[in-house]
DNA sequence: GTCTATACCGCGATAGAC
DNA sequence: GTCTATCGCGGTATAGAC
């Protein structure tokens, strides 16, 4: 954490935690996804089979994954995972609800922080580029097997990503109706800052000389150069 | 085609087409990918079949294409395939090798271009956006399966990926030098401008407002905000 | 070079004992 | 809720006639 002010401030870091000296709260990118499935499913195994799913998933992909890899790596028989989940499918859905709700409901808090159009835009980028790269491996199974879901699975994620999109176009409205931002295609500068966050995932690593947070803090700074208002 | 001068001057037409007063020179979407197939490969049947198979990749995804649905595509039966192939994989890295070599050479034509880094970096960034997105099926299986692919295969696609983050480096760090661009952090400016371009393949349809050409224009206007070079 | 027929395997999912 | 055993399907790839 190199950073300090900004980021530590978007980051979910409290005074107190700042009191006791410790430079950060954040569980470490390893143990993020584990924390976040243990946060919000009771069950162990399932919290296993979801662990193990995730790494599968993201190592080789959906259809590449068996149901046999999943089970062994969550040391369980192949039959188990279908005590706790109706389908492949079904496990692959689970994931995507807990993450990428976690991921909009953090995202949508940022966006309600006070502060001019400017610090907001600055926020809501780091906060999209950190948040997914704490969980990469789950936020890119969110990303990437999209296809695989039914259609009213493909619904529920399509209206996360817009109320994604809606928190990036709010802000970027307000800031050209303060003046503060010089835009000259709204629609196309939206898409591109969604995507531009969104596409760190597709090269992140954890083992990269930055923090998710520090490097959000650096696409927030290259989003704001974007929207002309330095 | 909305723009006019820098748009068409970097997207390949020639004086000649503008004489004759048409607008574009340049292949439909729809039909790109179909023309680079039959500008690369001779046999007819050995075309149908990448097509075909660009097709099924890029709706369900290599894993979840069967070699079935491709050859019925094709009009071949299924051993059809295997006379031409030698295996589903085999036909994945045809299509890559042909896609992207051919997006890097263009976009090396267009780094070799004079002008200053400014205007160079613009047309880079056009370029990486424009060429993909014209392609936009092929390319977008480019860059989805690589974890398809053997050892061997990866890391020919890592030496085009590598050939095209170095054009973007060499432009930044020429424009740094001679003062014309101000950059806090070069590596991660690189790598944001390199995934923001191939980013666009993620959201991309061919029934949006913008032809490849002006979105590439657009990009290039959004990039050299993030370089401060205006 | 194309076809029909098929070998062979591994997958998702289920049955039934414990 | 976990296991072992297994069903049945559909996949990749091959054999052999034309």
């Amino acid at each position: 954490m190199a950073r300090k002010t900004p980021a530590a401030a978007v980051s979910g870091s409290t005074p107190k935690d700042q009191e006791k000296g410790r430079t950060s709260r954040l569980p470490s990118v390893q143990s993020a996804t584990k924390d976040l499935f243990r946060r919000e499913i009771e069950s162990p195994t399932i919290q296993r089979l979801l662990i193990a799913a995730v790494d599968c998933f993201w190592k080789s992909g959906f259809h590449a994954s068996s149901t046999r890899d999943i089970a062994k790596k969550a040391n369980l028989s192949p039959a188990a995972v279908y005590v706790h989940f109706k389908s492949k499918e079904d496990l692959l859905f689970r994931i995507i609800q807990i993450v990428a709700g976690d991921v909009l409901r953090q995202i949508q808090e940022t966006a309600a922080m006070d502060g001019d159009p400017r610090i907001r835009l600055w926020r809501i980028v780091q906060a999209s580029v950190a948040l997914p790269a704490r969980v990469y491996k789950a936020a890119t199974v969110v990303n990437t097997e999209f296809a695989v879901l039914s259609p009213a699975q493909r619904k529920y994620v399509m209206q996360i990503r817009d109320a994604l999109d809606d928190i990036v176009e709010s802000c970027l409205k307000e800031g050209c109706a303060a003046g503060q931002f010089q835009i000259d295609d709204l629609p196309v500068t939206k898409t591109a800052i969604v995507a531009l966050c969104r596409s760190v995932l597709t090269w992140y690593s954890p083992r990269g000389s930055l923090s998710p947070e520090d490097l959000g803090a650096a696409y927030g700074d290259l989003v704001i150069r974007m929207v002309k208002a330095d």
